[in-house]
DNA sequence: ACAATCAATATCGTTGACAACTTTTTCCGT
DNA sequence: ACGGAAAAAGTTGTCAACGATATTGATTGT
């Protein structure tokens, strides 16, 4: 095997290593600190070393991913204040967006979204974790869609996807990314046009995730080596 | 003169070249749809090729500028679409941001927004018009900021310098960017820790600022020359 | 005089080579 | 065998040259 690992389109420009690398992250593929060498993802993608470096500029500049000077790119490894800002940033920014879902979505949103519970439950009924957790993250951007505004669903996609990389780094082993049945709670209050409800329950909701996340102690830096090896 | 029109930093990343061009594209001097030539920015910036490339690349993907294929960067001129998304993406926001401030600001921030009222008096004062357009803009900055989440910070320094070539490209001639007071009856409400007129009064605000626009009339496409000139 | 065609110019997109830096490996002395 | 210095390999950052495309201006024929 050398190419064609998935087909590649027939052009492939920045966005499309943006969008696959956005997937890699988020599907809990691409461990935080996972170096991404220049010349590999030129070979994997079929294209110059400027598409690549492009790509990996706009990903930094998301926060999805961090260059070190002369020593490359690596999928970023939020601290623990990021990774509370981003949360907290979700919590201020989703219930708002969530409540305008509530009060005014077009039926083919709210079909989509129907349709995604579904998909949640078969991937739970079929212990298939992996889509699990993808569409766990999903439904949070589609329910940005679902205002009908692709800048709220940027934004989103963008914070929902720094998720992913936080709780891969700071979630318990049974942590789970998004706890069962609070999205189907969550479409009930939209079908129902419940605007407070909506609201409250997309912020409790993450609330719940961001406690479930051990943010307490500082990650180590170089020279508490010691401290950690009980060695003072 | 060549170089040195405003005492360039010693060492000028993209980050630089970005936060010149927001600035310029906040205080109205960029008009839309302005062409942004390569080597012209190479010169006033003193740096190779490449630096101004990725500035523009991160430009493009935050919606500031457009890059068209072999013609070149452009100063974005959002589409009557684009515009009414922004703003309504800013509605769904900014009421949310500006509610947590009311609720838990420190005095710190208290003291920004404070000052920042009395430089927007003066700017009114003295008919410094150039100042009270930025100002403007950076107050609804400042207010993200005084949320104490730089996330937030980004997000809605994003949306507001959109407005700005928003504002410059369809508000009347008489259009205010912010009408003059309701900043100050917005710091009143948030002084007082009344959340839920924090949120109102921001969200009227934004309101209004949008109603000032003249979204009616699709841009004219580029047959339609003659309609423009009245030739038909 | 006008329109269409063609040449000339300017600008952008891409590639390849080279320099600067980091990491790994090798080598040597103790 | 161990630690450290030096060499080698690998990777990234930068630059300059080249080809491709768009725009401008000149030319020609009607």
């Amino acid at each position: 095997m050398e190419a064609a690992n998935k087909a590649l389109p027939d052009r492939v420009d920045e966005a499309y290593i943006v969008e696959r690398i956005y997937s890699a992250v988020m599907e809990h593929r691409l461990p935080p600190a996972q170096k991404l060498n220049e010349l590999k993802l030129c070979e994997a993608f079929g294209v110059g070393r400027m598409r690549v470096r492009r790509a990996l500029l706009l990903l930094s500049d998301q926060g999805i991913v961090e260059l070190e000077a002369n020593r490359g790119a690596f999928v970023a490894s939020p601290s623990p204040k990021e990774a509370s800002e981003v949360f907290d940033a979700r919590m201020v920014l989703e219930p708002a967006i969530a409540r305008r879902v509530a009060v005014a979505v077009s039926p083919e949103y709210l079909a989509m979204l129907r349709q995604h519970i579904a998909l949640e439950d078969e991937a739970r009924e079929y212990r298939k974790g992996a889509d699990l957790v993808r569409l766990s993250g999903e439904f949070h951007v589609k329910v940005a869609l679902a205002s009908g505004n692709l800048i709220l669903r940027r934004v989103i996609r963008e914070l929902v996807t720094r998720s992913s990389l936080i709780v891969g780094l700071f979630g318990a082993s049974n942590h789970k990314d998004c706890p069962d049945g609070e999205h189907s709670d969550l479409l009930g209050a939209i079908e129902r046009g419940d605007a407070d409800t909506t609201a409250s329950l997309m912020f409790e909701h993450l609330r719940k995730i961001k406690d479930g996340l051990d943010l307490a102690p500082p990650r180590p830096k170089e020279g508490d080596l010691k401290d950690i090896l009980g060695l003072r």
